[in-house]
DNA sequence: ATGACTGAGTTACTCAGA
């Protein structure tokens, strides 16, 4: 069972590239971000010419996540986290397939910080900390996955020094994370790695994929007893290096 | 400290991203 996520920055414009990928690699479900679409323009077709049924939740410009699988078999949970009625981003996708609970998530930028987006980032973080808390409490065989906009430490950084500020590396930001794994997550990529340099985002800018000055803000949250599943697990960084590509790399995970 | 890229919406430029 191979699960992927990946943050495509548009899935319109990288269509291509999604479906380039997705032949390539062919994983049983995959996690999208950045759809940047409203939800009828979505490319359902292309997406089930592909192999894969979809559940998304889309939104105009911005934001908008998406549960591809190729087990039709897919119900949907939950759009949306509850705490906030004023919330209109599309961030937050639950589905149920394979005997899986997928938490597919966009958690905001934050920049600049301290300022209203970053207050907002916090928020949407423990609304998210109240789902996860839930769903470990009903002993549910689930996994949060997506672009958490977090580096959880100074490993997951090219140069930590340069981050101390920005909202994806504040102190607040990576105490927020950490929080969630103490409920009992496990950080799926870490566990497999726990030494080594793993980067799944590289700016557009300053020629960052080529020098691997990169981030690792994309993440699989396993609860307990997915955990005893992981198997193995990596990066498809040479995606990174194809063109019109996003500037994240899809990132997976296999289970047992 | 700043700006360099990129997509979307709109159609000259802004906004947002990380």
């Amino acid at each position: 069972m191979k699960i992927a996520t990946y943050n495509v920055n548009g899935v319109n414009g990288r269509l291509p590239v999604l479906l380039r990928w997705l032949a390539e690699t062919q994983p049983d479900i995959v996690c999208l971000q950045e759809l940047k679409a409203p939800q009828e323009k979505f490319p359902l077709q292309a997406i089930e010419d592909a192999g894969y049924y979809a559940i998304w939740h889309g939104q105009k410009s911005w934001n908008g996540v998406a549960v591809l699988s190729k087990d039709p078999n897919m119900k949907e949970i939950q759009r949306g986290l509850a705490g906030d009625d004023e919330d209109v981003q599309s961030r937050y996708l639950e589905v149920f397939v394979h005997n899986l609970l997928i938490c597919c998530l966009y958690l905001p930028n934050g920049n600049p910080a301290p300022g209203p987006k970053f207050d907002y980032k916090l928020k949407w973080f423990d609304r998210l900390q109240k789902q996860a808390a839930m769903l470990l409490e009903k002993k549910l065989p689930a996994l949060l996955i997506g672009d958490f906009n977090v580096m959880p430490t100074d490993l997951d950084v090219y140069k930590p020094e340069r981050w101390v500020d920005d909202a994806l590396f504040r102190p607040e930001t990576r105490a927020a994370f950490h929080k969630l794994i103490d409920q009992g997550w496990t950080d799926a990529i870490r566990t497999l790695y726990p030494n080594q340099k793993i980067y799944t985002f590289w700016d557009y800018f300053r020629n960052a994929y080529g020098r691997d000055a990169g981030l690792r803000i994309d993440h699989f949250l396993l609860s307990p007893t997915v955990k005893d599943k992981l198997k193995s697990g990596g990066v498809d960084k040479h995606v990174r290096g194809w063109e019109k590509t996003s500037d994240h790399g899809p990132v997976w995970i296999e289970l047992s």
